[in-house]
RNA sequence: UGGGGUGUCGUCAAGUGGUAAGACACGGGCCUUUGGAGCCCGCAUUCGGAGGUUCGAAUCCUCCCACCCCAGCCA
């Protein structure tokens, strides 16, 4: 079947019931059969997950199977890079197309005998207008096109001329072969359109054997027929071509497979289209196609995204036909649910501040014992290093706090998460600046591991590292692509990237981290408690420099209680 | 102003003539050695609008309004 087992049976949307309903009616013999049909021409993103998903998972539910097509019919923009880096993501989101990796291209020579049935049949013709001259036939939105002086051409001069595009005697956009329909029809998808161009390129993998290209649409739809397609799931813009694909399979008289589309994927604060994307890429504003700020498979997967919380957010955005922008708070949260359940619990201060613990022995190291995890104890417990002086949170000690911080302040005492509870004594501070560079406190050793044996409570918990033992660590803070829902929506012809935050990337580069961190693996995923949940990037860890991503932050309370407060 | 689509809570989204699921977000409470997690409660008298049919309409009919897509030898 090859489908990996994912989660419980994702919810019924309208396509599942159109299947449900063809099931129930024996269409196609009971065969359902589905396919992703990506172009090689960028990186795959998570709009592009949700139709993976949904294609198979389809198949998986009706016991069906799904194929993977490269709909490489453009040489000038398809690379190999881009079919690798497709493979890798689907992949990776933990689909398996088995033996079924196919290529449109594959298809030529058939798709070629298919333009010869046609030309035969009097439903094509090769046409010498310019491409300026097409358009200015083709008429408007409004206006019906005029046919072309070539149509009425005899089917043996056709066929004589088409054979000679593609013998390469030609120029490239001298000729076009194109189906003859309706110059007049109310879709210009019908206006005879072009269907076999002259195009030297060397493609990925027919190399130069061809030097006429099919277009998209004289080649999805009969690919589709040709692997027997049963339901061919797409996007809603493809909507209007659908009669024209349903002409080419009827008249063909090939299997036909059905079509149904859906709307694509749009998510608040960043853009999913290829022709951004790309534009992000080219321009530097990302680092690349995996930019962990960037919505791609491969920058969600660097950010620490598990792919099993982008199948979750898949199956919960639904299938419909209207336009939509999913809230990325969804998918923050489905992270966050698996990871929560997940991940291993640590500690790591990411803007330190030195504190001093002024009664406990100078050189004196406790390994306390720390749980991995707070309700899961299969994930174990782990030893981490106490002394004299420490590294906190600067955000957790304020001198003059305001209503409602449970921190530390001078005079209050909290816990240091399994330690001990600590009392802040004393505050340093810079002569120059007048800011906090260290603070003292005293321990209390009767409250090691962090409860009091006089039963008395302390109002927070704090994270902290031992300064003697802590690796040093960078890690990377991202925001939101984008500080606009829906970038560049806001006034007419405007340029997205007037919407793009300037602070979605903030790098800390002397964050302390406990010890036990030292030679984590690439990608692997943690949380660091009170902060979030983060990733050990696999790009730009080397050697025993460990850079951390930040997936995502915890629900922080805190924050918006401070909002509030400010309000 | 041609054709094809779509309009249900802040955001997604069920519902297909029997009296508005669920999720996220948001607000409140409980609990807590993560202000995390968890648990509980609240959150559309109303379905783009106006008429009509019906005992009964988000669902059927009529008209209107708004938004999206299409004039590549791109996909």
């Amino acid at each position: 079947m090859g489908i990996v087992k994912t989660n419980a049976a994702p919810p019924p949307n309208f396509i599942r019931n159109i299947i449900a309903e063809d099931l129930k009616a024996n269409k196609n013999e009971g065969r359902v059969h589905t396919r992703f049909p990506p172009e090689p021409n960028g990186y795959l993103h998570i709009g592009h997950a949700k139709a993976i998903c949904l294609n198979f998972s389809i198949a998986a539910e009706f016991d069906g199977m799904c194929n993977l097509r490269f709909d490489d019919t453009n040489p000038t923009k398809e690379e190999e890079e881009y079919t690798e880096s497709i493979k890798e993501d689907v992949r990776w989101l933990g689909f398996d197309w088995e033996d079924r990796e196919f290529y449109a291209s594959d298809y030529f020579e058939q798709l070629y005998e298919y333009a010869v049935q046609l030309i035969k049949d009097g439903k094509a013709y090769v046409c010498d207008l310019s491409a300026d001259e097409i358009r200015e036939y083709r008429g408007t939105l409004t206006k019906p096109g005029k046919d072309s002086p070539y149509r009425t051409r005899p089917a043996e001069e056709n066929l004589d001329l088409f054979t000679r595009m593609r013998a390469g005697e030609f120029e490239d956009g001298s000729r076009v072969l194109r189906a003859k329909i309706d110059m007049s029809s109310s879709n210009l998808n019908m206006r005879d359109p072009v269907i076999y161009r002259i195009l030297r390129a060397t493609h990925h993998r027919t190399s130069d054997k061809w030097c006429i290209y099919p277009m998209y649409d004289f080649t999805h739809g009969q690919s589709d027929s040709i692997e027997g397609i049963t339901h061919s799931i797409c996007t809603l813009e493809f909507e209007d071509h659908r009669p024209l694909y349903d002409w080419f399979l009827d008249e063909l008289k090939i299997f036909h497979p059905q079509q149904i589309e859906f709307a694509r994927l749009n998510l608040s604060y960043t853009v999913m289209s290829k022709r951004k994307l790309l534009e992000l890429v080219r321009q530097g504003v990302a680092t690349g196609w995996d930019d962990p700020r960037m919505p791609t498979i491969s920058g969600l997967r660097r950010r620490g995204y598990p792919p099993e919380s982008i199948r979750n957010f898949c199956d919960r955005i639904g299938v419909a036909k209207r336009d939509s922008i999913v809230d990325i708070a969804l998918l923050e949260h489905c992270a966050r649910e698996y990871l929560n359940e997940r991940a291993p619990r640590v500690m790591g201060v990411l803007r330190p501040l030195r504190v001093v613990i002024d009664n406990y022995p100078e050189n004196q190291v406790e390994e306390l014992d720390a749980p991995n995890h707070p309700t899961d104890t299969g994930m174990g417990t782990r030893k981490v290093p106490f002394s004299r002086v420490l590294y906190i949170e600067q955000e957790d000690f304020l001198e003059d706090p305001p209503k409602k911080y449970y921190r530390l302040a001078p005079g209050r005492e909290v816990r240091l998460r399994y330690a001990y509870f600590i009392k802040c004594v004393d505050v340093v501070k810079d002569e120059q600046t007048g800011e906090v560079v260290e603070i003292h406190c005293t321990y209390d050793p009767k409250t090691r591991g962090g409860d009091a044996p006089d039963g008395r409570k302390v109002k927070s918990t704090l994270h902290w590292v031992s300064a003697a033992h802590a690796l040093k660590a960078e890690v990377r803070l991202y925001d939101h692509l984008f500080i606009k829902a829906n970038p560049g929506a806001e006034k007419d012809g405007a340029d997205f990237k007037a919407d793009l935050n300037p602070h979605s990337l903030e790098t800390l580069t002397s964050c302390y981290i406990e010890p036990g961190l030292a030679g984590a693996l690439p990608g692997s995923r943690y949380q660091f408690e009170r902060q979030g949940y983060f990733c050990v990037d696999h790009v730009d860890s080397s050697g025993g420099a460990l850079v951390f991503n930040r997936t995502v932050s915890l629900r922080d309370t805190w924050a918006r209680i401070q909002k509030a407060q400010k309000r």
